[in-house]
DNA sequence: CTGCTGACCAAATTCGAATTTCAGTCACAT
DNA sequence: ATGTGACTGAAATTCGAATTTGGTCAGCAG
């Protein structure tokens, strides 16, 4: 048989059988063992084709990524207006991720128990209250004339939520990093935010 | 002795102890009777006051949450433009907390150290990666004059934070919550967005 | 009498040794 | 030359005993 060929199928199984399983059991309860089998071929196949479990998890998601990006340059290049191609986009990038992420769903909810379920149920309601503050002064700035949008609830909300992934406990940011940092991105978004709501002149 | 005085006094004392605990140990090291001794109160005082250990935590993640609202509204009164204000409102809810939540940085390196750590190293690329995508589009968007803005990579980024914070892997999104209410979230904060980028007419 | 306390108890957590599981290797089969 | 699964050491899991801790309450100090 030919050599690559087959090689490149195998590698393939092998991340398929991992979709499959990571769905079933996570990351924990996989066995490399399982890998081969759903794959139909021998455990020590799979290190012919990769260093170690961890490797071929990371490779799946690797291949996940790569499937987000193609379909974000698909959207991207067609011929709708710039603004509403980046629309699709956004939604693309978090919906796709949300639908890749039930493998994780397991891992994620032991995360989440981890941490104290009055903290989360709290959670909500701060940020009400803080919403609240914000849709004070948004009516603020429109009433005077400064600020063109529909509804300040719904602005209010948007902006905090944009916000969010840039708080210390959001895994998003990775690490927490330096001060200085989360500033300067805080304020990035800030600015990329506020520059809608200034009416037209 | 009076009875309220001294009884609000030991609230606050029991309060600022956790405060100070909390930061040294986290809350699982940290006992009622650590809470006590620092507070220089008996145990059973602290029942008095609270009802449970984590009613005491909670509390005083309250008390952080109110002295943060304070700020906020400190800030929205002001005399600046609502667009500046709003500005500052944003800065500082992301810094308030960066500050306080050092007390949870324990927990929070438990949590990070439960993911694979190579995924953690892998997001960043991810992220450059998905981000040069969009800096095309925005800069696409730009020499038709559609768009209006100095930077595409800041852009970029800027654009893919804020929707960070919608990722189902963020602690943010506390629950997943169903996929109908995460996309109209995300396309409430991709029109906000969005709109700061269309040339003014 | 009132407000506070720390000894006490049940439940949870920790510890450590025994046991099991599993990622990764390699001698051999095909 | 390619693929395999029995094997190995390290890591994870189990489990019961020992320890710790959240919460209570009888009694003490003021």
């Amino acid at each position: 048989m030919a050599a690559i060929a087959p090689k490149e199928g195998v590698k393939d199984a092998i991340l398929d059988a991992t979709d499959r399983l990571l769905a079933r059991y996570g990351y924990r309860k996989m066995t490399v063992e399982d890998i081969a089998h759903e794959a139909g071929i021998g455990k020590g196949t799979i290190y012919l084709h990769f260093t170690s479990k961890e490797e071929v998890v990371l490779s799946h998601v690797d291949r996940i990524v790569e499937r987000l990006k193609e379909r974000l340059r698909e959207i991207g290049s067609s011929g709708a207006p710039a603004a509403e191609r980046l629309r699709l986009m956004l939604i693309a990038r978090v919906m796709f991720r949300f639908d890749s992420i039930q493998h994780y769903t397991q891992s994620l909810n032991d995360l989440l128990a981890a941490l104290r379920p009055g903290l989360l149920s709290r959670r909500a309601i701060y940020f009400e209250a803080e919403a609240q503050i914000f849709a004070e002064v948004l009516a603020n700035g429109r009433s005077s004339g400064e600020f063109v949008f529909d509804d300040e609830q719904v602005t209010a909300h948007a902006m905090l939520q944009a916000t969010n992934g840039l708080l210390p406990y959001s895994l998003s940011t990775t690490e927490l990093g330096e001060r200085q940092e989360v500033e300067q991105r805080t304020a990035d978004v800030a600015d990329l935010i506020l520059r809608g709501l200034i009416g037209r002149k």
